[in-house]
DNA sequence: CTTTAACCGAGACGGTACGTCAGGTCTTTCC
DNA sequence: GGAAAGACCTGACGTACCGTCTCGGTTAAAG
């Protein structure tokens, strides 16, 4: 996200400086109260430095929640693959619910999701850094499954994560309904049903 | 949404320019741009009369939206019954499909979107005013199609509609991918696939 | 200061509450912050009811002072008089160097002042109901004075008074002296020796 | 008057432009209704400007009075002095006299008197920088009475300048009578007399 | 090594909008 | 029809932040 006019003579120190005091304040305040000189002061800033590498409030606001991903970057991201399809996207459910269920988790991500609702611009670098990596982990176990003809050779692989995923997200960002590990192992069977092979 | 501070003496002249005002500066300026004085300015209001009766800026906005849906009240929202459910729902479907890319339609909803995520009481009121009924409608609908034995007796209805809407709500809400009839046909026949009878 | 549109029907017991109420938030919150609003909750009026007899806020609080004094209308405005002129007038003005620093006196005074300085219709009412009946108690005395030759016959009297109180009521205006019994000794003795007879 | 949070970083600039305008507004409109955002507006400058570096909108109208006078601070306060003290005296007073009278006078200094009438901090400011400086040329010119016998060796300046002045002040505040270069002179024979030497 | 230019902390600046307060008007309801 | 109550429009209040713009001070590359 930085201009990088130059970038080698940037603060590393500052630019750490800002993204921790970013989630701080969006942890205490939340993500709309979150002011840019309540940023410069937390992190003993001056403005400029953050005008000067970042466009804008919620370009700064989304680096900081992605930088917390970065840090695990090198992690493996691959789903378990024990050969059986539905006990591994079970488990890999149940745990997406566990971690929507983490108040920690909680004001970052509707502060990320908010910010990529209305810039399309952050919604592209969301897709990009954030989602397709995790996307293309997901669908190297579903082709996993595909080869075990434990899901259709056929099935559109977005449209299956579209199907395993979004129903969870949008109960848990429209506070729709409980989220559940009884209602992860649903919508891993409900999907399987839709993309059984033959 | 009114705090009622006893809401006989209030003038309902008032309100209807209040509600218009911020319904037309969302399209014009986009949501996280409306300001309080711009909608009085332009409701020929006295923040005060704003201030006397909305807690906040999200519930004006909020209700202005909801205020257009509740125009359409007595509307039918029965979906099309031919006896023929998957043609019904992809027909539903796909209107959808043609609602989301009506340009007018766009601001208000990634703006009462944007509202919900972040504020649970107005999560409530959305679900309660706006949801439930439309779903409800909905619901009608698939029961007919288990009564034909198109849709598996025991199904979950409210999974059913997450598995049909979410992932369309989802692209849309993240410009993840494309809105199109094909699409929406492929979600009505995965979810169908999903929750077959028998 | 009543616009009196017909007076007949006008509530006393109002009236009264709104002076009284008047009185009260002055001294409680100084000149600058009385509020209309203030005044008829305390009086248990609605604010109409102020409006439709005083034109302005400053004509409230100016007739709220002027009440004070009327009340004491029929009181004996006449200065004491034992013969000796100069004796009577020193009590006279110790007793106004008393009544200066009283602080149940500071605040309204204060008010008052300020307003009649900003406002001449308030001025000349001012000299009208206040000033005038006082000034015209000392000049009676003062005439005395100069029956019994202790001042010259043919003093203005109003300069006269202005050169013993107007030093008074500056130096306590302004605060730019001490207010004390040697004082208003000094001042008598001088305005004695400016106005000696022959 | 400032509040120097740094003052070295101010910009003169401003502070001029401000106290322009609030002298031009008091002129138009009257002190009471003075509006910081219509001296922010008119100087051109951000309102948080002026509460940068003054703590009250009094505070603002009374640098900005203050200001005109210091622009004269180089100016010569000595009063005349021909040997004659009692001629010297009228000069000065019916100059005094045909100032009150100048209508560009008049609202600055009623705004200033009635700011310093309620706020005893300015009315310390007030005396020290105005009143102060002003009565000590004055009461240079008197010593030069006393020695040269025309005035009491040991009356009380002080005293002395409040008889002359504080009658014509008080007159012109309250606009209780006329102000007449004969008025001026009264009040000089007047004040002769009571402090007449010997 | 020195220059020198970009970066940095700091924070004043012209602004916009906030949410509150009070002014004076208007309307409703009661007596 | 006066009076209590209080909603209404208006406009100023003082505050919070915005994004821009100097200020010196530091620092790291270029000379």
């Amino acid at each position: 996200m930085p201009k990088t006019p130059d970038s080698s003579r940037r603060s590393e120190h500052s630019r750490q400086a800002i993204l921790a005091a970013t989630r701080a304040l969006i942890s205490e305040v939340g993500y709309e109260k979150v002011a840019i000189e309540a940023i410069a002061a937390r992190a003993g800033v001056g403005k400029q430095t953050i005008y000067r590498w970042w466009p804008s409030k919620g370009a700064v606001i989304f680096d900081s929640i992605l930088a917390l991903s970065e840090d695990a970057d090198g992690r493996d991201l691959a789903l378990p693959d024990t050969g059986d399809l539905e006990a591994d996207l079970k488990r890999v459910m149940r745990a997406t619910v566990a971690e929507f269920a983490d108040p920690d988790f909680e004001k970052p991500i509707r502060a990320l999701t908010a910010e990529v609702i209305n810039d399309a611009g952050l919604a592209a670098q969301y897709r990009d850094k954030l989602a397709r990596p995790v996307d293309e982990a997901k669908k190297a176990r579903l082709r996993g499954g595909q080869r075990a003809g434990q899901l259709a050779a056929d099935a559109d692989l977005d449209l299956v994560l579209e199907v395993l995923y979004a129903p969870l997200f949008q109960r848990w960002l429209q506070r729709s309904g409980p989220l559940t590990p009884e209602y992860a192992d649903a919508l891993v069977e409900a999907a399987l049903r839709a993309f059984r092979p033959g």
